[in-house]
DNA sequence: CTTAATTTGTCTAGTGGATGAACAAAGTTT
DNA sequence: AAACTTTGTTCATCCACTAGACAAATTAAG
């Protein structure tokens, strides 16, 4: 049975409500004939779209606004409170939910430490988080619209993940799992991706269609948002560049080649590089970033030069992606963002050895969310996607 | 002024008009009724389009087709010769050109070989070969409904060639004059774009989704088609992957980098390793290829491990593409191509290299069209954008 | 050979959503 | 106080899609 998408007038009321629905999150708050100006809908259109969402739970009116020289305007707000989301960012020595109301806003969070354990720790310990921040949701009319956990690791377009090196974890499922036990829709993504869609919403990226997210902690894993959408490949496993490589004859990676990317320019590059620079590996992991920020923090002139040769390490390969993808927005997240100035430096110099016309109207930035970026870019795939959906779903309300 | 675009029956007319003459053009010949089942647009709404389009001139019917028990169906077919496209490949020392129906066949083809003039001589030849097809194009309803040029470097997204290194073009405007003279749509376009347009149209790649066509000829660019549409970047710059730095430590390229794949993996790469291979150069510019392949095809020992080895350096790129992208195909194309033979076994071991998953669903071809991809595609362009707006540009008929 | 069943394609009435214009309500400016 | 503005609702109209009826054309069955 082929099922192409046809359009009727059901799609265009579904469409143009949702139009009118996000026109009023962006400018909240807004009248009904503002936003008839800025959809360039008409007014009774918006006007009747506008009840339907009043009735929805979705805005609601908040009185009269300024007038400009005539009748004083009906305000109009989003009800950011309708519902809250929940997102995870499953790390690999922690674990950081966040509970969100619709405009991404926390309103509460739980961050857990753990050291490496089996995977049924590891589920048992992000089941407690859930289960704390929902125990704690307030009343809202449409209360959990989903949960969304972030992996650092690959996952498929079902929301298997297929390999997660650093959890250990291969060919796990969690999202039924999940899905079965809170009844509400679950969304398990790659950390880059939750990242990028993160900072896309509500860090540094709003203003930008085309971004690359480069993740850099352990490993370097990529987020991509592409024409204002996140690319996520044939299967899901898109940006997995950490194993790109930058050196025909270098270093051995576990994955088999050679000069792979992430053994330069992740922390796993600061790790081995120390040696180099005479600095005594404090812990027997490959965890001395902080210890390196402490030392650079007091001039300290070796971890200095660390960072810029790491920093140019880094730089090369956002050399390769600003040639490969000609984006608007680079943003460096993760861990490593935090060393951002000691590292900057080095990347920027770097990218001036584009060719001149990949370097107009592009942007280098460090994560704004720093620390939450993915957890609350999970928080926001579940937003988007019960936005995307309730109309469908709440027609027996 | 800002306008968003808002849904309404106009648009909605439109895009199932759009659908109904694509299934028209894909099951050609097909019927009324038919097409009502594959688009599930109900059949008097199919039949209210299908005699739109027939006025239009974009569809005919060829009398009754077969019966399966009951009244017998008037079988549509998609008009090809409602009109004709024109599509140029402007290559480093010949040019290209094809007349084709709205199928994209090749109607009618014109090659020039020239050794490298000025842009004032390339320019001439290039209307030389247009003002050849057209005078011999067949009458059509709408006659030349486009002509597409792709160049071999980078366009910017309104059709600027910022730079053509191969043609010695840096900042030239040839959109406008172009459309000036023929007063028909000019499309301009990076030649690796416009041979993954035309893989996906009319050669191997027309099952795929995500493509990546890799255009190895002296240098090296890629097109990307990726969730079935052209890829362009922020600027119209993507896809200059033939400088992504391979080698940290690698050989200096007129870039100003180290390390550029083109360097390896290319027409340069071949020429670049001859001495090496201890085979004598045959003419002192860079295109070797042919007395290469004539001397592999004699299972030259030397040549045959020179293709090996480039071929792996082709190879390593390809693998970091995989990483990066999770594409469902990947396409090598242009002059490289022809070397199929000898250079697929070296790349097909890199790609084993690559993650498990990353495998799944992964095809390896070689250009389907071979010499003629590029120039295909420049015609599919202009085909495709006329059938998206002959419908608005045609309400004065 | 007649009759029933099937398939195609057109036509008509009905539905739903967008639009534009009219209008009342509630402001501001002069 | 009068004139002008702005907001938001209502209503008649338009337009595209849909469902279902129907005629025409054909095959299958008795």
């Amino acid at each position: 049975m082929k099922k192409t998408k046809t359009w009727n007038q059901h799609v265009v009321k579904q469409e143009n409500k949702d139009l009118v629905l996000h026109t009023i999150m962006r400018y909240d708050p807004i009248s009904r004939a503002e936003t008839a100006i800025k959809t360039s809908l008409n007014k009774g259109t918006v006007s009747s779209l506008v009840n339907d969402l009043i009735e929805e739970n979705m805005v609601y009116e908040s009185g009269p606004g300024k007038s400009s020289g005539g009748r004083r305007p009906v305000m109009l707000n989003f009800n950011r409170m309708a519902g809250c989301s929940i997102g995870i960012d499953l790390g690999v020595n922690y674990i950081l939910g966040v509970l969100t109301d619709l405009t991404g806003e926390i309103l509460m969070e739980k961050y857990i430490k753990y050291e490496y354990e089996s995977y049924e720790i590891t589920m048992q310990h992000t089941l407690e988080v859930i289960d704390y921040l929902i125990a704690r949701q307030p009343d809202t009319p449409y209360s959990i619209v989903g949960i969304g956990v972030g992996i650092p690791g690959a996952v498929d377009l079902k929301g298997q993940v297929m390999l997660a090196p650093n959890l250990n974890w291969e060919n796990v499922e969690i999202k039924d799992k999940l899905q079965d036990r809170y009844g509400v829709p679950v969304i398990i993504e790659n950390e880059a991706n939750a990242g990028c869609y993160g900072e896309k919403k509500y860090g540094v990226g709003s203003k930008s269609n085309h971004i690359l997210y480069i993740s850099i902690g352990i490993g370097i894993g990529i987020g991509m948002m592409l024409n204002g959408e996140l690319y996520r490949g044939n299967n899901g496993f898109s940006g997995e560049m950490g194993h790109m490589t930058i050196d025909l004859n270098g270093n051995l990676c576990p994955c088999g080649n050679r000069g792979c990317w992430e053994l330069y320019a992740s922390e796993k590059g600061l790790h081995a590089a120390m040696a180099a620079y005479e600095i005594p590996p404090q812990s027997n992991d490959q965890r001395d970033l902080e210890y390196l920020i402490a030392r650079a923090r007091q001039n300290d002139e070796r971890a200095l030069a660390l960072f810029n040769t790491v920093g140019g390490y880094i730089g090369l390969g956002v050399k390769n992606i600003v040639n490969t993808f000609n984006p608007e927005q680079v943003i460096i997240g993760n861990r490593m963002s935090s060393a951002q100035e000691w590292i900057e430096p080095a990347i920027r110099e770097k990218l001036d050895g584009t060719l001149w016309f990949q370097k107009e109207g592009l942007h280098l930035e460090f994560s704004g969310l720093s620390t939450h970026s993915s957890a609350m870019g999970m928080a926001a795939f579940s937003i988007e996607n019960f936005l995307k959906s309730y109309q469908y779903s709440q027609t027996a309300l």
